[in-house]
RNA sequence: GGCGCAUUCGUCUAGGGGCCUAGGACGCCGCCCUCUCACGGCGGUAACACGGGUUCGAAUCCCGUAUGCGCCUCCA
């Protein structure tokens, strides 16, 4: 039998990053396997419904790469079906009407556990399982029924889901067997924690895919981040490109316990996969990234300077920071400059002759200029990176010169240097 | 409260009776490299929740306690 998985979302809100780590397993899994992975939305709460969230969350899946197969499927397209297999049950006594809702009648005596692909064998003592809600008295069915009816209809292999719903499977496989289904395989994979131990919400930050996106995660980045969390291949892999994923992604490898997002190996992890990219992929990503956030840089400008940032920012969302000085003026804290015009003046004069203006004939001419002046190379070059660049943190100073080309290095040296920037200058 | 699940460095994890004086990664600290920041290199800090068993031997098996989380909705 083929593997066929779905991730199954409600369209309550944005796809919550502990969310996206199931539809990655599921993905992961159905992949390996040369199986199907379906998305579902669970839409039979309307009340709760969020505009706009089901095209949120296709749109956080497509980025991240998890392709689905066939149509997105609407629970409550279903309906008439559903209704079909409660009356069904009614009619067979396995069900009865509760003021106008339809419920179903749980065994009172024994247990009903079954195998967890990840938890190992789980029991419940069938006397805590109330008669649920199958049908609500205006018809629509409720998750615990219809859930698993699709499941059946949709022939699922493998449930695989939250841990968060341990507590809903007894019931559910009760329901199964009423209905002369077969029984999936159950995978429950531990929910994320934020850092303060509690499940993942909004206090945590960035919890959205899209919020991840905004500040200049990498998908793959992102896809290989998540899938650590919880899962590991050996005692030491931990880079995994998206096909080597693919092929060793096994859910006896995921573990029990619920794992805590950590934000500053993400960002490690980010940093890795953007310096692995090729200069010119690296160029490109960065420009459509910058442009989809609204910075307004020209293309050639932020091209060039790609790659004086790669090996410097762990998130392309740093870049404006860090290399903001190439497109607009800047500002440097006079008190960090005092003293410092008599250097800048000096590397005015040599910047205006450097011939050609390239930074290593630039990085040349400052070193020769700082032996005379008998300054360390970090006592000559700080003011000046100050002076051209605004801060004290910069990409190279002799590259990012060049690219500023020798007419602004020089006017911002003249403004750094001259009357009335030291306020103590007399 | 009931039921369920979980519990190895701050965090993610390796570990499935002797290979463990517990390995890797992130973070943190120190040193080196160095025009700043990063990268890179080297070194360091730091964990088997607790208590009972079982066994020649337990991080690994069993029981209990504690703690955390989840569910207990005509939510999903």
């Amino acid at each position: 039998m083929p593997v066929r998985v779905r991730f199954a979302p409600s369209p309550t809100g944005f796809l919550h990053i502990g969310g996206v780590r199931t539809a990655l397993f599921n993905w992961l899994f159905a992949r390996n396997a040369d199986g199907e992975f379906l998305l579902r939305i669970e839409n039979t709460d309307r009340g709760r419904e969020v505009e706009q969230s089901v095209e949120q969350i296709q749109r956080s899946l497509s980025w991240l790469g998890l392709d689905w197969d066939g149509e997105v499927a609407f629970q409550l397209d279903r309906l008439e079906r559903h209704q079909e297999a409660a009356r069904a049950l009614v009619g067979e006594g396995k069900a009865y009407e509760d003021e106008g809702a339809i419920r179903f009648r749980m065994p009172d005596e024994g247990t009903t556990s079954w195998d967890d692909v990840i938890k190992g064998r789980i029991e419940f003592p069938n006397e805590k399982l109330e008669d649920v809600v199958l049908l609500r008295s205006d018809g629509r069915p409720t998750y615990n029924f219809a859930s698993p009816l699709d499941d059946a209809e949709d022939a699922i292999t493998h449930v695989i889901r939250g841990d968060d719903h341990v507590s809903n499977t007894p019931k559910q496989i009760r329901i199964l067997e009423a209905l002369g289904a077969p029984l999936p395989a159950y995978a429950h994979v531990p929910i994320v924690l934020g850092t303060d131990g509690r499940r993942l919400s909004k206090r945590h930050g960035a919890v959205s895919v899209e919020e991840f996106r905004a500040e200049g995660y990498l998908p793959e980045a992102l896809m290989n981040y998540l899938a650590l969390l919880g899962w590991s291949y050996d005692d030491r892999t931990e880079l995994f490109p998206r096909d080597e994923l693919v092929r060793v992604f096994t859910l006896d490898r995921v573990g029990a316990a619920p794992a805590t997002f950590d934000y500053s190996k993400l960002e490690h992890l980010n940093g890795v996969y953007l310096r692995a990219l090729p200069p010119e992929d690296y160029a490109h990503r960065l420009f459509a990234y910058l442009r989809e956030t609204g910075f307004e840089g020209d293309e050639e400008t932020v091209r060039a300077a790609a790659p004086l940032v790669q090996e410097k920012i762990a998130r392309l969302g740093e870049f404006p920071s860090f290399a903001g000085f190439l497109f607009e003026p800047v500002a440097p804290d006079p008190v960090l400059l005092d003293g410092s015009a008599p250097v800048l003046a000096e590397a005015r004069e040599t910047l205006a002759g450097v011939d050609p203006f390239t930074a290593e004939q630039i990085e040349a001419e400052l070193r020769s200029l700082a032996e005379r002046l008998e300054l360390k190379p970090r006592q000559a070059f700080q003011p000046i990176r100050l002076a051209v660049t605004g801060s004290t943190i910069s990409p190279g100073l002799f590259e990012s010169i060049e690219l500023l080309g020798r007419d602004e290095t020089l006017a911002r040296l003249s403004a750094a240097s001259g009357p009335g920037s030291p306020p103590d200058a007399s």
